[in-house]
RNA sequence: GGCCUUAUCGUCUAACGGUUAGGACAUCGGCUUUUCAAGCCGGUAAUCCGGGUUCGAUUCCCGGUAGGGUCACCA
């Protein structure tokens, strides 16, 4: 690396043409934690150079999943800063003044084809089955590039290039991968190949975070940077993530989620974070459950995996389950409640709701199904169902009508999940099967064949309202 | 098709050339138990194939196979 000590900088540049899928976000986290480990700067940079694309609205909906995530900027397009502006539409003048530092040095001309007439070339090559070069086409006195035709880079040295990267290590590409590609289009805007170097130069950036689709153009960005005679970043390739096939790589495409879903989804931000983190890198240790700060400081490009990795749900799922577990009461109970009806918003259901869930849009289903029902409204349910395996009716309503003695002589102050289940055992205990008074128990007070202990129900439900269901449940046994 | 690149349990991964190839998710079994859930304990399961280098190869080299990327006035 370099031996001179140099303040980190490294930038995230999506383009606004809609939303971002977990690929971005990747990217994004990894050029964040490298920033941040390394007390550097983080750049967003917003790279708007193809008009046509543009989807309204964009930037606002990247900013806010990146700002859902836990993700900040020291520089941006919200926030200025000192490279301002931050939106690549309104650097043209940058992107001009470097233009013309190559026609000077005879490294860019204008491009006099139509575009059809390009075209024509690249169909002829195919039908020949060789690989098209605009370069092979080069023509010999090209006219003043008067800003309506496109500006093209002139490749002098026809040559193979090597490179290190920071991740992928040595890698090399033979001379047909440079060709006289595109700097400037004809409405003015520059191309990404061009647009990013400069980019990159003005800002400072040490460290260039980008997707592995970006390797077999890096010769072109390489000749681009002995043009200008300057140095080039560092590059820092990010492995693949593949679909839930494995198959091929994410891509909006083919089904790649707006990362704002999993907001709706009921996961946790610092779930999501954790989840993203591990795929493409893994720390040193075991542990698999990271807070931010943990990640952040565990980060180490060393560590960034070569081969794409796979997008596990199963695995974000268990990964939100236990940064839920992890949350504070208090922020249990606020999730929690988000996603429950006002009659339901009782403190002691969260732990249950809790233990029950992956992610919190699944209180939706359990709400839905109706298992939740009985914590505000009494059950319905057979005499059958209060029977425990073949016990005599005679011996259930008997044990029922101890439980509920029990219950009633209980003082409400004592009236806890831990008392009635030390009153309840005694009983239980002395029976031949405890499964004989507990089951009807359960049973009278849920009416679910699944369902929490009777302690527990008992307790959420009240003295009062357990009473009642239990005699309900013995009346129902005599009828 | 040309060029680039990758390859360890079902999945995600660990292993300075020497390990009984480790961990996690999933799965299966057990414990606990009144049913779920949770928890605890345990099991099954992998180095793509073929050559070479080496005393010794998951690891290094070559070839094959399979996957991915790229060949735009998109980024």
């Amino acid at each position: 690396m370099e031996n001179q000590i140099q303040k980190v900088v490294t930038r995230f540049a999506p383009s606004p043409t809609g939303f971002l899928h977990i690929g971005g976000i990747r990217t994004a986290l990894y050029a964040w934690a490298y920033a941040k480990k390394n007390n550097g700067t983080f750049i967003l940079r917003i790279e708007d150079t193809d008009k046509a694309r543009e989807v309204e609205g964009s930037i606002d909906h990247i900013i806010e999943s990146l700002k859902w995530i836990g993700i900040t900027w020291n520089e941006g397009p919200d926030i200025g800063g000192p490279n301002t502006p931050y939106k690549q539409s309104e650097r043209l003048e940058s992107y001009k003044k470097y233009a013309k530092i190559l026609i000077e040095k005879g490294f860019a001309y204008a491009d006099p084809y139509t575009e059809e007439e390009v075209e024509k070339m690249r169909v002829k090559a195919d039908e020949e089955k060789r690989p098209f070069l605009y370069r092979e086409h080069r023509p010999e006195n090209p006219p003043v590039w008067d800003g309506t035709q496109p500006l093209r880079f002139k490749v002098k040295d026809i040559k193979s290039y090597e490179w290190d990267d920071l991740v992928r290590g040595h890698l090399k590409a033979g001379p047909e991968a440079l060709d006289d590609f595109i700097l400037i289009k004809s409405d003015g805007y520059p191309t990404y190949n061009f647009a990013h170097i400069i980019d990159d130069l003005e800002m400072g950036v040490t460290h260039v975070m980008r997707g592995d689709e970006f390797i077999s153009s890096t010769p072109k960005f390489l000749s681009v940077f002995e043009a200008l005679e300057i140095k080039r970043p560092e590059f820092v390739t990010m492995p693949p993530i593949m679909g839930a096939d494995g198959k091929k790589k994410l891509g909006k495409r083919d089904g790649a989620k707006d990362f704002l879903e999993y907001k709706n989804e009921g996961y946790l931000p610092e779930a999501m974070l954790n989840f993203l983190a591990f795929i493409g890198w893994s720390p040193e240790g075991t542990e698999e459950i990271l807070t931010p700060e943990e990640f952040i400081n565990l980060f180490d490009i060393k560590k960034i995996h070569i081969s794409g990795g796979g997008f596990n749900e199963e695995k974000l799922d268990w990964i939100n389950k236990e940064h839920i577990k992890r949350l504070s009461f208090y922020n249990q109970e606020k999730y929690v409640f988000d996603y429950l009806p006002d009659e339901l918003k009782i403190k002691k259901i969260v732990p249950l709701i809790i233990e029950r869930i992956y992610k919190f849009s699944e209180i939706t289903t359990m709400l839905k199904s109706g298992e939740l029902d009985f914590f505000y409204k009494e059950p319905i349910y057979s005499k059958e169902k209060l029977i425990y395996k073949n016990t005599d009716i005679e011996i259930i309503s008997n044990n029922l009508k101890e439980a509920l003695d029990t219950i009633e002589k209980t003082d409400d102050a004592d009236f806890n999940k831990d008392n009635i289940k030390i009153f309840l055992m005694e009983i239980a205990d002395r029976l031949e099967n405890r499964g004989q008074i507990l089951h009807p128990l359960r049973f009278a007070l849920s009416g679910l064949d699944k369902s929490p202990d009777p302690f527990i129900l008992a307790d959420i439900l009240g003295k009062k309202e357990t009473i009642s269901r239990i005699n309900k449940a013995i009346s129902i046994l005599n009828s």
